[in-house]
DNA sequence: AACATCCCTATTTTT
DNA sequence: TAGGGATGTT
């Protein structure tokens, strides 16, 4: 599907087609804070109890700006044009960001009410709020515009809906009612569903959203992707079907806002004379019509005060190298282009980082720079060198987290809290592995991401039911839950319900209604679409007097869907049950119901981060950006997995290189240890594939990187025959031999729980491990969770796989062992058993 | 309406 | 292989 989508429309050309409209007059247009907006002039200071001497004093060095090194002082002073902050990881970024709000406050330049400032997360916008409460000492209160692009969006949407065919109390459809709605519009053109499903067209309409391109500039080729060129068309019909709704779908919270600013001059220039200082964050995951969207607001024509340039007050910080969700419209393109988007624009670096070691950041610096789309930077750091990265070989995934899971144990034995300690997979399927033997470990571990807390099919149902009491004309929620529990309303009732409502173009509640005072339907089903519509009637006149916590709990009971899932005896029932709890208690957290609704739609995370012990953390690449670690594991880097095939295939060189950024992201989360493994064997689907190591593994560079123990003797195994660990033995792998990090791995290999020789140099840490990776001689064995002793030469020694055998040499944690039945092997110690 | 069976698909995921 | 969704059967 759309294969070249990205590159049909050049996103400046898209602005300018959209910025087509007629601009300039707003320059003296009357109205909004007129008298406002004039208080609001930049040179008026924002807290005029400070007298001129208490600013002069604050000016030197305001305690704020304390600690910050010259770059990111740079960053926090240069407040007037634009800038980009090119913020490498663990740069110091959010500090920029949350210490410059505060000093543009500080200094009087702007009140908090006229800062907007954008996240993309909620998570993002929630740390902000939070630091800089800190930094001013208060609430933040006086920054009603600090949050995501989409929650901004809908605000700004929700004061002028009617300028866009909404009314004020729109609703925010979820990707659930946009498929329903589009299924409903497919079905009605008599469109082969199978052939053409509704979610393929749901995300061509996205990635035109993302775009900022409205039907009637969807260019005619793309369109024809979807169903022989009906494509446009439906999108067409999609929006005109969501204002009848009066709804929005995520995307309109931004694209909607275009088109406001574009058709309505005034109301742009209202909120130029508004915003005195723009701030994004990640600005490398801006998608065209986030960019379109700033823009028009920083771009303000007229100044609101001749001592301000005309250069839009516009801050973006992003890291190009941490650009990873191309692949849902993020533009890395806008932040390599932010000079030429902006003219006058400076650029300041970051690039002293606070979190890693050196032999980590250079690993990770030296993987980036292999990318060739990137504006480049150089991280320095001035912590020690620590561990080098590790990079061990293992069997196949189930030995792999067998591995991770071993060295995970003998940190925690030697100090270390499993909360500094994360796993960072590419696909979620790899997880899997993971949890298993954590399991039988007993090891304690979280789930990071996953499905969402309001992806889950109860918490909708609820939230539906919630939503249609207070607002009837809610169809899409109305059909969610119409049968759920089941009530004898099934396929027929449905039906027969929206052709009334179809032929009278009503919402479908008043068509219930109106079909129940009628003979047309079977009595069975009447009488309980009957009893449905009174209870929405009677809840809706309970919520008036009851608390929404408790109105909420009332209708989960009598709608009868609490009963459904006690009665449900699947392993999940229980789970649901408590999901649908905490919900409730979620709720007490807002005053109203409608106020739940509003952030349920928007803000979508529960962080019920509450702090549930000491574990481990499992979770994707993708969802550890901005996080980081002490200890950090990165299995499954082989080809095809990582850098995944699709990516490959279907974006090419980009692909690959957003793989690499990926990369770079995950090795970047590492403060102290870092851990890269393959297996060369993994189940994709049905069958075991033999897998080669990633490319990204021989981009590491030698001396930064301490190899456990990998080498299959012989190269015929599929999975090796490119990688550095065979085309190069000599002075690729072998040469790790040498180094003192190959020792430091080969005592602690052969440390067993027997051996007093655990203890370990760097810091006080005493690293103890079983067993090992096990690739030797080509053949790969399981290791036994018996510990071996010392072996020496003539002892008669035991092995899983090769059996018994008689030690006849020693290297280090190795020993050679004539094996009675298979020959001389070269095995690892910890392998071994009294024989 | 409930249950069985077939068929398809299978990275990353905020809002 | 597994899980979900759609279709078919009782």
């Amino acid at each position: 599907m759309a294969p070249n989508r990205k590159q049909i429309v050049n996103p400046a050309d898209a602005a300018d087609a959209l910025q087509a409209s007629p601009d300039g007059k707003e320059a003296g247009s009357p109205g909004f804070e007129e008298g406002a907006a004039a208080s609001y002039a930049a040179s008026e200071p924002a807290r005029p109890g400070l007298s001129i001497s208490q600013r002069a004093m604050a000016r030197p060095s305001p305690s704020y700006l304390t600690g910050l090194n010259a770059e990111q002082r740079l960053a926090v002073e240069t407040l007037d044009g634009p800038l980009l902050v090119l913020a490498g990881a663990g740069t110091g970024k959010t500090r920029v960001l949350t210490t410059r709000i505060a000093h543009i406050m500080a200094t009087g330049k702007a009140r908090g009410s006229q800062i907007l400032a954008v996240t993309f997360t909620n998570k993002a916008a929630r740390e902000m709020k939070a630091r800089i409460g800190h930094l001013v000492g208060g609430a933040v209160e006086g920054m009603p515009w600090l949050g995501t692009f989409h929650s901004i969006g809908v605000k700004i949407l929700r004061r002028h809906a009617e300028l866009v065919g909404l009314k004020s109390g729109f609703t925010i459809l979820d990707t659930d009612d946009q498929i329903r709605l589009l299924k409903q519009l497919i079905e009605a053109e008599n469109l082969d569903e199978k052939r053409w499903p509704a979610r393929q067209l749901a995300q061509l309409i996205d990635s035109w959203k993302n775009r900022g391109l409205t039907p009637d500039k969807v260019p005619k080729g793309e369109a024809f992707a979807y169903a022989n060129g009906k494509g446009a068309q439906f999108y067409a019909a999609y929006q005109k079907r969501l204002k009848e709704l009066n709804a929005a779908d995520f995307g309109d919270l931004l694209l909607e806002c275009l088109r406001l600013f574009l058709e309505h001059p005034d109301v742009l220039a209202e909120y130029h004379r508004r915003f005195q200082y723009i701030l994004v964050d990640e600005y490398q995951d801006t998608n065209v019509a986030q960019y379109l969207w700033l823009r028009l607001l920083a771009q303000r024509r007229s100044a609101p005060s001749p001592l301000e340039g005309e250069l839009p007050n516009i801050c973006c910080v992003g890291d190009d190298d941490q650009s990873i969700y191309g692949w849902r419209g993020a533009e890395v393109d806008n932040i390599l282009r932010f000079d030429k988007d902006f003219p006058g624009a400076k650029v300041i670096r970051l690039e002293q980082n606070y979190r890693s070691s050196a032999h980590i950041l250079a690993a990770a610096s030296s993987v980036i720079a292999r990318n060739r789309v990137r504006l480049g930077k150089t991280l320095r750091t001035e912590a020690g060198a620590g561990e080098k990265v590790g990079v061990t070989g293992v069997w196949d995934d189930e030995e792999e987290a067998r591995v991770v899971g071993e060295d995970i144990e003998a940190l925690q034995k030697g100090g270390h809290k499993l909360n500094q300690m994360a796993i960072l997979v590419r696909a979620s399927f790899q997880m899997r592995a993971f949890e298993d033997r954590f399991v039988t470990m007993g090891l304690p571990y979280r789930v990071i991401g996953g499905p969402r807390f309001y992806e889950r099919a109860e918490i909708k149902d609820a939230i539906a039911y919630l939503e249609i009491t207070f607002n009837p004309t809610h169809d899409l929620k109305f059909e969610r839950i119409v049968n759920t529990p089941k009530r004898g309303l099934g396929e027929q009732a449905v039906k027969q319900i929206h052709e009334h409502a179809r032929a009278r173009g009503i919402p479908l509640t008043q068509a219930a209604r109106e079909i129940i005072e009628t003979e047309e339907m079977k009595p069975k089903p009447r009488k309980a679409l009957a009893d449905l519509l009174a209870q929405f009637e009677r809840w809706r006149r309970q919520g008036e007097t009851l608390p929404h916590t408790e109105l909420a709990e009332l209708i989960l009971d009598e709608s009868g869907y609490t009963a459904m899932w006690q009665a449900d005896k699947s392993p999940q029932a229980q789970s649901r049950l408590e999901n649908l709890k905490e919900l409730v208690r979620f709720m007490h957290e807002f005053e109203t119901a409608q106020g739940f609704l509003e952030h349920v739609s928007l803000v979508m995370d529960t962080d019920s981060g509450k702090d549930d012990g000491d574990r481990v953390s499992v979770m994707t690449l993708h969802a550890a950006k901005g996080l980081e670690f002490d200890t950090v594991f990165l299995p499954g880097w082989e080809e095809g997995l990582f850098p995944h095939q699709r990516a490959l295939d279907e974006n090419g060189v980009a692909g690959l290189e957003e793989e690499r950024r990926l990369a770079h992201v995950g090795l970047t989360r590492a403060r102290k240890l870092l851990k890269v493994s393959f297996a060369q064997n993994r189940r994709v689907r049905a069958l075991w594939q033999s897998q080669m190591p990633s490319r990204f593994v021989d981009e590491l560079p030698e001396a930064n990187v301490e190899v456990s123990e990998a080498r299959p003797a012989y190269g015929g195994h599929a999975g090796f025959g490119q990688s550095r660990f065979d085309r190069e033995p000599a002075n690729g792998f072998q040469s790790s031999y040498g180094t003192p990090g190959w020792q430091r791995a080969q005592k602690w290999q052969s440390t067993g729980a027997g051996q007093g020789s655990g203890t370990r140099t760097a810091g006080n840490e005493r690293w103890a491990r079983k067993g090992g990776p096990v690739t030797l001689e080509g053949e790969l064995v399981a290791s036994s969770s018996v510990v071996s002793g010392e072996f020496g030469v003539g002892e008669r020694v035991f092995h899983q796989k090769y059996g018994y055998g008689a030690v006849t040499g020693t290297d280090g944690n190795k020993r050679t062992v004539e094996f009675e039945k298979s020959g001389a092997k070269k095995v690892l110690e910890s392998f071994l058993e009294k024989g």
